[in-house]
RNA sequence: GGCCCUAUCGUCUAACGGCUAGGACGGAAGCUUUUCAAGCUUCAAACCAGGGUUCGAUUCCCUGUAGGGUCACCA
């Protein structure tokens, strides 16, 4: 059977980078009806941190990457003890007495014999690799009996788990010949060995906090749909072969393939991440996008819940991201003036090419009085108020009828069209605000 | 610097010796009911360089160049 992991250590935030080797490790479990399991790499005590290891997990729940078998190798210490014994008495290992070059060093630290010899594996993504370790030296594999090193704990829970395929970044690739050492040491299979392309940032070097790398869950918070997030990163690096880009947790476990895996860095694009969460909001139905937006609205929200039913549709029509729900219905945004009174001055009410202002105030004169005839019920869609209008707009110029009347729905440069504005305004309130438009010129 | 990995439009990628090098994001233009957004259409945009191998190379090999990774008592 098929069993891969995933191996964070906890002593930091997690980026995409982080987690798109994870989803591969757990889709190609998955999809070969294999274990992913998930090991915290906690031997630095100093440096790992209890909320970092909570962020990896609400991660991984968020995302959907199921695994089994949690654990932490800071309640495994016996277990390298014993190994570290084992290869101490064989002498593969030894006490080795040092001098104290950085604080924290040891005294006395156990160190890997290193035969020196050319160690060469076959990665399932890059071909067969090879190193000679004899640079390596005998490296250090433990600070203390109770203390393995990061090289040692990995070979023996790889092994001690039934690991049979490691998946993890590229930058482990050097450390690939030290790991194989100690397995032959140890007289453990060698696992199959898959180093991923690097996630880059966009000046093309490793993705790290440093170069802006965000959290995973800093991108659920921007109002990502999950579904979007581990869809663009399974396309990083990876592709099933045809042009379909928009691909579910099940279709990407039925399609996945290390075959398909590219060999170089991938930059992560916010711009395409964007495009592809947009892609799964059009998916979504009206009720289904509007529960999840109203998580983006504060609380306190002045906005009357029937207007907001009717913004929903147009929403949901111009976010890319749930996060923009909150820009476009802040005060300053886009649709803050549905539920704010516009003010404006009546200059904008004129559109480019009338010359005076006593156009709009006629335009606006008939508009109001065509929409005090009409029924509440009349409201109910865009679609009706236009019918309404759209005659008369025809007649007098399309430009000269609807700016005046858009600017005085909205007070602003940029908006939706005014029918639905009306739709989301409602009679009263519509006719209300052209009435005071028409009134200032 | 040593060792290792990599190299197709700005970005993500397709091509598994043989077509005008295809698609997507982004960009530009146009259309669509005034603005914006969305949508639709069109356009611009790439085989790192030089040697081989071959009837024929983006594709295979070598060298160079460039970029990246790694050289811890971190993982």
């Amino acid at each position: 059977m098929i069993v891969t992991r995933f191996a964070p250590s906890p002593t930091g935030l997690l980026h995409a980078g982080n987690y798109r080797t994870a989803l591969f490790a757990y889709l190609f479990a998955v999809k070969n009806g294999g274990k992913f399991l998930l090991r915290i790499e906690d031997t630095d005590k100093a440096r790992s941190k209890k909320e970092f290891e909570d962020n990896i997990l609400e991660s991984l729940a968020w995302l959907g990457l199921g695994y089994e078998g949690l654990c932490r190798q800071s309640e495994r210490t016996a277990i390298y003890t014993s190994y570290i014994k084992k290869l101490i008495d064989a002498d593969k290992a030894y006490i080795s007495k040092e001098e104290i070059k950085n604080e924290g060093d040891r005294a006395e630290v156990i160190r890997f014999r290193n035969p020196g010899k050319k160690v060469s594996f076959n990665d399932v993504i890059r071909g067969k690799v090879e190193f000679d370790t004899t640079e390596l030296g005998d490296f250090v594999i433990a600070r203390s009996m109770e203390e393995p090193v990061f090289h040692l704990a990995v070979v023996v829970d790889d092994f001690e788990m039934g690991v049979t395929h490691v998946l993890r970044g590229e930058d482990h690739i050097s450390n690939t010949p030290r790991h194989i050492l100690i397995q032959e040491a140890l007289g453990f299979p060698v696992p199959s060995y898959a180093h991923l392309p690097l996630l880059l940032s966009t000046d093309r070097s490793k993705l790290s906090k440093r170069k802006g790398a965000l959290p995973i869950t800093a991108y659920r918070d921007q109002g990502f749909l999950k579904e979007a997030i581990v869809n663009y990163m399974a396309l990083l690096g990876w592709n099933p072969g045809t042009t379909q880009e928009i691909l579910s947790m099940d279709e990407l476990v039925k399609l996945f393939d290390l075959e398909q895996i590219q060999k170089s860095g991938a930059v992560f694009s916010e711009e395409k991440i964007k495009w592809v969460n947009k892609q799964y909001i059009n998916k979504m139905s009206d009720a289904d996008f509007k529960a999840y937006a109203m998580k983006f609205i504060p609380e306190n929200s002045p906005i009357p819940a029937a207007k907001l039913e009717r913004i929903i549709p147009v929403l949901k029509d111009r976010i890319h991201t749930f996060g923009e729900v909150t820009e476009l219905l802040s005060p300053t945004g886009e649709l803050g003036s549905l539920w704010t009174s516009p003010s404006f001055e009546k200059e904008k009410l004129l559109w480019k090419q009338d010359s005076d202002l006593s156009v709009p105030k006629s335009h606006l004169a008939h508009i109001a009085s065509v929409l005090e005839g009409l029924s509440e019920e009349t409201f109910a869609s865009p679609e009706t108020v236009k019918q309404t209008l759209w005659g008369y707009a025809e007649e007098k110029g399309r430009g000269s009828v609807l700016w005046p009347m858009r600017f005085s729905l909205s007070g602003k440069e940029k908006s939706p069209d005014p029918f639905t504005l009306a739709h989301i305004l409602g009679k009263e309130e519509t006719i209300s605000r052209i009435k005071r438009a028409h009134d200032i010129l």
